[in-house]
DNA sequence: ATAAAATGTAAGATATACTTTGCATTAAGG
DNA sequence: CCTTAATGCAAAGTATATCTTACATTTTAT
């Protein structure tokens, strides 16, 4: 599944998905795959993207 | 880094790690591999251990 | 003290996250 | 328009999460 609520906090901080990608450590493209939901990121990864983006985990990696 | 907080809830709920690893759909291996820091599990993983041990993955996986 | 359950650890195999490179398309700004 | 930035997509390679099997050690309960 797309993960909307990353893609939307991204794009509130007016962030490309290539600035984004560089400042957590992975290439333009797996941020890419990880916001279209064709990739399950590691939690590494998605910890560097939360601190990224300001936000926790739950925040836009946890669904009920 | 050892993963203290997952141990401890699983510990508190009373349930094995062969227990937890049979419900997160996991080996026994990779629930003691995460726990004790040596693999960084994938997010799918990181949120089925978090329905198993009724927490969200702030609670658990969330480091400041 | 003894049996059973829980956990640690390790080697080899497989699946897949992630990279690299490259090209095509779309959106945005001059 | 025209250029540039942003995004989508794809193939081949690398790194590593996860599995399987197996044995050793520790913990728990009888």
């Amino acid at each position: 599944m797309k993960n909307i609520k990353m893609k939307l906090k991204r794009k509130e901080l007016h962030i490309s998905q290539t600035e984004l990608a560089k400042k957590a450590g992975v290439t333009r493209q797996t941020i890419g795959l990880i916001e279209s939901g064709e990739f399950n990121p590691s939690l590494k990864l998605c910890v560097a993207i939360c601190k990224t983006l300001n936000v926790t985990l739950d925040e836009i990696f946890w669904e009920e």
